[in-house]
Formats: C-alpha cells, structure tokens, sequence
DNA sequence: CTGAAAGCGCTTACAG
DNA sequence: CTGAAAGCGCTTACAG
C-alpha cells in the first residue's frame, strides 16, 4: 500500500460519487449553511472520510470572493507577550477559516505606519494591528478600506475597533497591590506621555492619589522603548538624581522591569527588601526570573479572540445563512487581566 | 475622492488592456519566466500602478496546482527563540510565495506527532518541523507524503532534510569559554539523553575532557523540559546533593540557566562570582536579566533561510523556468552560532 | 433535496 | 510576442 505523490487529490465530485448526491449536497456540508437531512449528512461525511478529501482553499476561496488571509502586526515577533498574542490570533482566525500573515514593525512609529497603509503583496480580507504609537487621527484616516481592528495599550476613539484590557483599572490594581504590602514612595518607569488617554501609568498615578500619596515627579520617568536596556537606564538616572531611594517601582512592562532590577542591583539595593518591583505582561519568564516578578496577566486569548470577532463583524457574514451584512464596527473591547503576585513585591525576604 | 469599499478589484485583463498588451504578457511579468522585451514590461509594469492591481492569489494557486500554504510547528510560540525563528520564517517563505500556517505542539512527543502525521484542515505545500522528541525513525515513516523538513538539535538521518546549528561544536565552544575564565569544576544542567547524537551537552563534555578534566556525574543533571522551572530544580537537587559546589554551570537554553541562577541565589552562590553560568540561544531577555547571560547565539535567519530552500528543493520548481523538477532532499544543514560573552561568566564581580 | 452550468481570476498549452 | 480558450476546484443561482 504505496501512497504516491503525484496521485490527484480527491475533489468534491469525487466524494459526491461515491456518497451519491450532488456536489452541491456535498458542499453544503462541507461548510454551507442549506439544511441538510441527518441521513444525507452521515453519508456524506463517510464519503469524505473513505477518499480523505480536504477542501481545496485556493478554489473555495476564489469562488466566495475572499482571500482567506489576514494581516497580524505586532512590534516584534521575539517579544514573548506578542507572541504568545499572535499565537492565539492565529488560532482564533483559524475557527473562521483565516490563515494569519505574520507582520512585524520593529516597534516604531514608521513601522506602524507603513503597517497601516498596508502595501501588502497580496489582497487581505482584514489587518490586526497592534500599534503603541499610532494616533486615532491617523488610523481613521487611513485610504486602505481594509477591515482593520487595533490592539495595543491606548484606546483608539473612532471608527475602528479597538481591543486591549482596561490599562487604567489594572494600574489602580498595582497601586493597590503595592500600597497593601506596606509601599509608600513609589517609581513609575514609564509614565504617561502628555496628552495620552488613561492607561497602566495613569492607573498606578491615581490609586496612589486615592490613597492619600503624593506620586513625586522624580520618581516618575518615561522612556523610549519598552526594552529591558531602557528601563534600566532610566531607573540608572531616577537613583542618581533622587534624595531617598524609592520603596517600590512599578515598570509598564515585565522587560522594563527586568533592566529596573538589573539597575537597582547595581546601586547595591535588594528586591523586593529594599525595592518592591512590579512588571506588567505576565511573560513565561516573569516566574523564572530572580526574583520572581509580580506582574499583571492580560488574558492573551480573550484579547485574540475579541480582535477576531471584530474583524469578522465588519467583514461581514461569510456564509450564506449569515446574512446580517457587515456591521458597524463598535468601538471599544476590554479583554480581563489578573494581578499575578511573586517574589519581587514579597514581604518575606 | 472617496474609495469604495465595494469597488471591483483590477484584474489582469484591466492591466491588460491599459497596458495594451495581452493577459499572458501581464502574467509573464507578473511572475512567469518567459522573456519579455524591456519597453513592454516598463509599459506593464506602468499599468499596473495605475490600476493598483494586485494579483489574486486564491486564483493563481488554483492555477499553479499549490496552496501556497506552509506549515510551521513549534513547541511554543511565546519561547522568544522559536518566535524570531518564526518571524524569520515567515520573511524567507514569503519571498518563496509561501504564506505560513503557525502550528504549536506545547512541547511534548505527543504534540510532535500529531503535528508530524498532519491531519492539517487544508492542503499544503510543505511542512516545517521544530522537534526535541522524535526519533529519526518515525520520521522516515511518516505516510504523508507532503515535503517536509526537520528543525531541531539533534540530526535525523534519513531521507529527510534537517536544518540546525553544529551543536556539538557550540558546546565545545561553550567548554572552551568556561575553562579560558579559569573555571574547573563544570556543572551541566540538562545532560544528553542515552543514546542520542552528540549534541551541545556532549560537546561541553568532550570539550572539558579535552583540557584533562573530569567531567563529575554528580555536577551532570539531566531534565525533562527545557524550561526555568525544570532548570531551578534540577540545580537545587544537584547542589543539595554536591560535596562541593560547582564554579561553572553550563545550561541547555537560557530560560534554563536562568531557572540555575535563581537556585544559585537561593543557596547564597553570587553568579558570577562563585559560580560563572552559561546558557544558549540568545533570547532578547538575556542581556536584561541581572546578572546578563554569556550564551550562545544561533543565526535564526541562516536556519530559516536554509529550511524553506530545503523545502523548495522538494517541492520543485514552481516557476516555468525552474525545469529541474523536485531536487532528492539532501541530509543535513547547518547555520552558523556565535559565543556571546556577557555577565554572568565575567571575572570582574 | 438533484442536476447541469456559470463564474471566481488566474496559468498555460496551442496555433499563429 | 498576440489571441482565443481550456482548466484549476470550488460556490451558487437556476430550474426542476
């Protein structure tokens, strides 16, 4: 029992033979949505089952007008949050029959532009587009009518979806984490740039008010990049430039957390006895890190799964018996999050 | 000037008659090999961009007979070196005309051959397949016949091709690192399992033995994941158990090494100072952690741009002007790696 | 439900 | 090079 490569694959006339019924029967079980009795459907299902057929995509997809593909673009593809994003995108579109082009930007406003204007070699049936600088301006004056849906930290008023988790709420979350186990003096590596919409800084900025705190300026820095080398530059120049060292730092992401500890470790201070430290992510290596970090999970597959839906809605329906027509696109998706609590904020050491 | 989303895309016959020429012309310069004078293609290539065409490649695949489908399985996509290999992937086989299907199996045998036996929902021109498990044997037996090539650390013999770096000789390069910064008493976290190819944990050994030193069972530990949780324990049981402490560790993958220095830390070793450790891959996290990690880096692109020409190989030529027909697949490749010498096997703490 | 047929937008022999 | 046409394997109105 040889199997040979060029034997032909077994087509939708093939299976309608041996089931005995039309091809149209055969389709409509295959993924059309005509009723079709039990009985009829059982047959046909062996019939696939006994030439092994598979549905040829190229041609299905020809046939209903529709690429099958869409475009997910993220900063960079080795950034463990966003790949672990892009592989539940590219399981979510799966169950909507969409295979994934994978798009990096490298992080930076040009990237993120030329993503947006999409110049892509081939036709998309929508974009994902995950974006930290782009404007809402710009994104809803884009000339691509390519459905779209953006991800990222800042939400984006307009027209185009957009799908993240509620940054300022999982700021309060760290603020009340930190102020909890005891913090007073807290950094923020990152802080809002001016003029953004509320999000993880601005959160952290308002718990410690609603305590009752001051959020000192010197301790509160932005940075460039949200880079481990960036992070620890920045907490580098907040130690040499402040009176008394701060008792807690919370980074806006687990990497700039990461190069915040490498900085602290270098002024001979210990985490968390001296500096109580909170990333934001929840990446596979906040647990394996020393120490631990604390950090804040976003529910990646909720993220991915709302982003898909998004899409799908605006696409429109794709089968026949969807015939709701593309709908307006509605503006805000939150996905949940979870403060996940480690060593780096611990009391016992 | 408003775009409508529901206007016709341009087809070959619009660029066609703009051009003045016929359908077969566009589509020799298009991507056929035909020759075309320079005037006409400069007279297409003009009508193209004023029509924007782009091709349709549902229609085009169905035409040439491929999917235009890879596939591309790793263990996990959020492991920062499987996910800039994929990044790199899918750039190679993109300019192969490849659109690549993400596939992750978590890591385990039984994820690798359900991933190997391929019962993908759709066709596709070929596989590509990052294992740590699968014995060459049940390679070579796979019936599907799809084109396929192997990723990984340890060689397949056999008929099909395998893509990685010359692990051995990293190891080598690893031992001789080690042994040049003065340490003697080498600790291997993640020993060779029985029986298999020499691969990096071999090559750290031999290259110890080479200068004239024991390598100790007892420093020697084997684990069963790669991961930092793995790396911890196994490093907390080899030093509990130890008569004396170890001055080097060399580990698998750097997520393992970093899992080491947390056990290191725990038992109050300063790294790099007591104990100098070594781990491999060069995720982007290993100059962030403290202290940085002295790793080996292997070029992910070279491993990426081999497997999918490895995969072109077989699958033959796809363009008229590639007459060679499918090419035997031929053995074994190998990328080039590079020592990174960081922190954490620095004689300067 | 069936059957016969047009059409999706390409590629590619074929005759000129 | 051109022109006219068949074919890739689906989906889907159309008449029954």
């Amino acid at each position: 029992m040889t199997t040979d490569r060029r034997s032909p694959r077994p087509r939708l006339t093939d299976v309608a033979a041996v089931a005995g019924v039309s091809m149209k029967t055969v389709s409509n079980v295959m993924g059309g949505y005509a009723p079709v009795s039990e009985a009829t459907r059982a047959k046909v299902l062996a019939a696939v089952d006994q030439v092994r057929y598979r549905p040829n995509l190229s041609a299905r997809n020809l046939a209903r007008g529709r690429s099958g593909v869409i475009a997910l673009t993220v900063p960079r593809l080795d950034l463990p949050y966003f790949a672990s994003l892009a592989g539940s995108v590219v399981e979510a579109a799966g169950e909507h029959g969409w295979f994934v082009l994978m798009h990096q930007t490298g992080g930076d406003l040009d990237g993120e532009r030329r993503a947006l204007l999409g110049d892509h070699p081939q036709r998309l049936d929508g974009m994902i587009l995950s974006t930290q600088w782009l404007e809402a301006e710009e994104i809803a004056a884009r000339p691509d009518p390519t459905p779209l849906v953006v991800l990222g930290d800042h939400p984006v008023p307009g027209p185009v979806p957009h799908v993240g988790i509620d940054n300022h709420a999982a700021g309060l979350a760290a603020a009340q984490h930190l102020l909890a186990t005891g913090r007073r003096r807290i950094a923020l590596i990152g802080a809002p740039s001016p003029g953004a919409e509320p999000g993880r800084a601005q959160g952290l900025i308002d718990g410690v008010r609603a305590a009752g705190l001051p959020v000192l300026p010197e301790l509160t820095r932005p940075i460039t990049a949200n880079t481990g080398d960036a992070g620890e530059s920045a907490t580098a120049r907040m130690l040499a430039e402040v009176d008394e060292v701060p008792d807690a730092l919370f980074a806006v992401t687990d990497w700039v957390a990461m190069g915040a500890i490498r900085a602290l470790h270098a002024r001979g201070l210990a985490v968390p006895r001296d500096v109580a430290v909170m990333g934001f992510d929840d990446i596979p290596y906040a647990r394996s890190v020393s120490p631990s970090l604390t950090t804040i999970a976003p529910d990646r597959e909720a993220v991915a799964r709302s982003a898909v839906e998004a899409l799908e809605a605006q696409v429109g329906g794709v089968l026949p018996g969807d015939d709701a027509g593309p709908a307006a696109p509605d503006g805000e998706h939150f996905a949940p999050f979870e403060l996940v609590v480690r060593e780096s904020t611990g009391t016992g050491i």
